[in-house]
DNA sequence: CGTACTTTTGACTTAGTTCAACTCTAGTGG
DNA sequence: CCACTAGAGTTGAACTAAGTCAAAAGTACG
């Protein structure tokens, strides 16, 4: 099972059908590397992109050269259903570690959204897409610094444990700091500094791109995170049988060089 | 035509079927008083709202009893496509103004998502949404206190024209700056003091619930507001035949007692 | 083992917050 | 028509979280 297969049963029970059609629409499978844009504001490419290992994020900058995070795409995330539909981007996204980005043709989603159970997972993940952006907003606007860090340390924590790629303690995180500023809206000194604090206060740790957790409920209590605008009914969905499915088919999971996150390895060969 | 059609129209071409499907799932209209909440986070309602008239917004709280904005609600939105399709909400919306919801089974919407035309207008509410929670999410975070609020009197000023309620110097704002405060992530301190800066500077003007503006291009540009996040292929989809009958049924324009921005009154009588 | 990012730290500046008082306005009831 | 009240708007002064500038110290990798 792949990544974009994984997610959508996240949200919905799909019949054999969907998963064939699914699979049959992905056009070209490339590989970009790290610190690329795969799709810049004010394009409307003919494929929709969707991140099948790998890290990247959407974004827009400021005439002052500012520059604004929306969100984290993790695989299976699609990077813009906008462009099935609307005109074109309003936004960017760039990768952040190498990526393994599937192509579909713009009217193989148009035929995909035909199908009830299909559509029914495409709303869902732009539905939970909009009430993540929600969240940041609220995160970004109303918590200090280091309650942002924490808050977005508990989210990637939750959307990595949910398809199955985080650990007990902590997780890899593939970022610079310049990124969390970018995306919790602050300078980059500041975010070191937090991140000073909070490793003192012994709330999580960031360090050589992998985040240590000593105390999650702690972490999470501390941020004010709560889990339910991701909608995951699916802590379930991610059961054993999925994740052997996925080791099976080399996924994740088997013996891999070394220190890289895991959800990055599949576009490292 | 009502405020909904009228929105959906703004995105796609109808059939009249699709307009009666539409109109004949309107359960219930009911008229809400200002300052209420229509729908409260973790509740998973019956029915979908729909704001017919009126000035409402979806927010959230913090424990420390902050408040952050998120969207507005105008006439013809909807307040919670969530509801239908998700298991509950993760935000809740309040009224400014009063406000005529109608009522929408949750059944009938997953009907009228069967509706390629009509899932299709849907779609793009849901993307336009996301793209504003996206601009929202850049503006407070990169923009100082100023260009804030001239960005966001530049959106709103852009919704409204859209649907023919803005005039040319200017529009009707019901809204308090305690609210443009919470929509900002600003205290309401600054933005009393960044308004007044504002005026002086013969930027726009704020005062008893209205927005002046002197010159439209300078607050835009001021405000570095590029209006194609809203996707408004349609600033020509409210053609002045629309307008006529609109007119024609009395959802704006008839004569009205005073100082009501036109958008409410139809729930005033 | 050198070049190019990153990360860290210090010193200084500033935008924005908080607290607290005072004013204005619109609406209410006599 | 006026006094009273409550919510909304203004303003000053003190404070602080966060930004900026600049330089040093790690790290990664060819």
């Amino acid at each position: 099972m792949n990544a974009l297969e994984r997610k959508l049963r996240t949200y919905t029970r799909l019949f054999d059908d969907d998963v064939k059609l699914i699979s049959s629409t992905v056009r070209e499978l490339r590989t970009v590397p790290p610190g690329t844009d795969l799709i810049r504001e004010g394009e409307s490419p003919e494929d929709l992109q969707v991140v099948m290992s790998g890290f990247a994020f959407r974004y827009k900058g400021t005439l002052e050269g500012k520059r604004q995070i929306f969100a984290y795409l993790l695989p299976g995330d699609f990077g813009d259903l906008n462009v099935a539909l609307l005109d074109m981007m309003d936004h960017s996204i760039g990768t952040v570690s190498p990526c393994e980005v599937a192509l579909i043709p713009r009217k193989a989603v148009l035929e995909l959204l035909q199908r009830p159970a299909v559509a029914h997972a495409l709303w869902m993940c732009s539905l939970v897409d909009a009430a993540t952006l929600r969240q940041w907003l609220l995160n970004n606007g109303r918590h200090d610094a280091e309650q942002r860090l924490a808050h977005l340390f508990c989210e990637i924590h939750t959307r990595l444990d949910a398809v199955g790629f985080a650990e007990e303690g902590g997780f890899d995180l593939p970022v610079p700091q310049s990124v969390l500023a970018d995306s919790l809206a602050m300078s980059l000194v500041h975010v070191n500094r937090s991140l000073r604090a909070m490793r003192q206060h012994g709330l999580v740790e960031f360090r050589r791109r992998r985040v240590t957790i000593p105390d999650i409920y702690r972490l999470k209590e501390f941020a004010e995170f709560d889990p339910s605008y991701l909608h995951l009914m699916s802590a379930l969905s991610a059961t054993p049988r999925d994740l052997q499915r996925a080791t099976d088919d080399g996924t994740l999971g088997e013996a891999v060089p070394e220190r890289l996150p895991t959800y990055v390895r599949a576009a490292q060969k």
